[in-house]
DNA sequence: GTGTTAAAGTTGTATAAACAAGTGATGCAG
DNA sequence: CTGCATCACTTGTTTATACAACTTTAACAC
């Protein structure tokens, strides 16, 4: 699987800038250099940057050079940027983990559960209560909508293992974009019965709508978990 | 002030977008034909559809088309996403609030803050406390940690207005790229002392470094919201 | 009807070229 | 020394072209 070139150039600069072979606050070797370096053209080493951009790493500034603004965080928590699955998260930081569900039903979208999710009424779907346990402390509780005409044949079994998982390599589907947000909210029954929350009268909610690569939205997840156990980073360019 | 023209074609298609004179799930118009309609190159129309899947408008399917997945916001809170201070996302919802100092002080970073801000020990800072009302309610606590050789001359009066204005009006700064961490955590001893606080005994906490146009990060701020008005939108593409 | 092929239309990647615009250093006139 | 112009180098925008890869439809052979 040769990915594309501009995406080969973003990783071999993403990799230098990590291991620090470029520094906080350096200059990226030019463009022009850049291009001699891979044998492409300044649009691919562009796009790169762009992409490097995008993320944080580095910072173009116009007629001087790009500057690297990336510092290596003291991840005492796992990170939750970017689409990945619970599980992805939890494997690269070397963690166990598991999954136990609690509740898993057929349902048709009503008037109530449309507000809250905006699939249409009518709407054929899996619900499903999920307790996430991570070296074995029960930390997070997810409540998933899955479209059941996109997610098709899933079972509580797949579901204690990987959803997306499931989807992508039984399905064939793939998951391209994500909307999320975030809030605090007030710690319910079901919270207290199934996490151990210490004296937190709050949780960390993540309220995510996921689409496939026909742009459909297949998935509305609301995922609360317990504030100890909860980071969420984000990187943004200003529009100017 | 005329800007590029990929972004007069973002901005174009977003508002037809958010006009829903192209809906939810139908596809743009081919990017050939946009090209007739714009006048430009294909170069050109692909940044601007770039620009639009980036921020969550729209989604590219190979040899398909271009799929619209904006849903507007039934937004009772007012959106924190992007770059923009408080000020102007309260604007934007067309609410009246106010700021009060309730420390300004200036320090040199020492080995704990260092640890905190990932400024260098030794760094000169401006260090405020500000309590942020809106409608006339406290709810928001920011501590903020300005490098003082970049927002030189700031004082109390100006933190009670906007130190972002004045940064980009005055100084003729401008702000780029910011990286933001939330969490929740326990309410402190401040916390309670200066916000109405009800029931809650945690906050909603957005850490932030702010980088100016030079890639020189300028501030660390942690800004401590009650839960109950605290929302913080996020949309990411999957990298494939 | 079924299965295959072909064609047309779509987005994705890459190259090349030209010019605009910002930065920093150099050298020169005063 | 000061101020100004210039020049080399940087990133930013736009156009044009070619080909690759994917989707859908239509035509065709069987």
């Amino acid at each position: 699987m040769p990915s594309a070139k501009y995406d080969q150039i973003y990783d071999r600069l993403r990799e230098k800038i990590e291991n620090s072979e470029y520094k906080y606050q350096e200059l990226l070797p030019s463009e022009h250099m850049l291009v001699d370096q891979f044998a492409c053209s300044r649009n691919t080493v562009r796009r790169a940057i762009g992409k490097l951009a995008d993320e944080g790493y580095v910072q173009s500034i116009h007629g001087k050079g790009v500057r690297i603004i990336y510092q290596p965080y003291e991840q005492a928590e796992f990170m939750l940027s970017g689409i990945e699955s619970l599980k992805e998260a939890v494997a690269r930081n070397k963690k166990e983990y598991t999954t136990k569900v609690i509740c898993f039903v057929e349902l048709t979208v009503d008037d109530k559960i449309s507000r809250r999710t905006t699939f249409p009424v009518g709407t054929e779907i899996y619900y499903l209560q999920r307790v996430r346990y991570i070296e074995g402390e029960a930390l997070i509780i997810d409540h998933n909508y899955f479209r059941r005409d996109i997610v098709r044949g899933l079972t509580a079994q797949i579901a204690e293992k990987s959803v997306y998982e499931y989807l992508e390599d039984v399905l064939g589907e793939n998951i391209v974009t994500t909307k999320r947000k975030m809030t605090v909210e007030r710690v319910t029954e079901i919270d207290s019965k199934y996490l151990k929350l210490k004296e937190y009268n709050c949780l960390a909610v993540v309220s995510s709508m996921t689409y496939n690569g026909d742009g459909i939205m297949f998935e509305y997840t609301q995922s609360r978990h317990r504030p100890d156990c909860f980071v969420f980073y984000d990187q943004a360019q200003r529009v100017k």
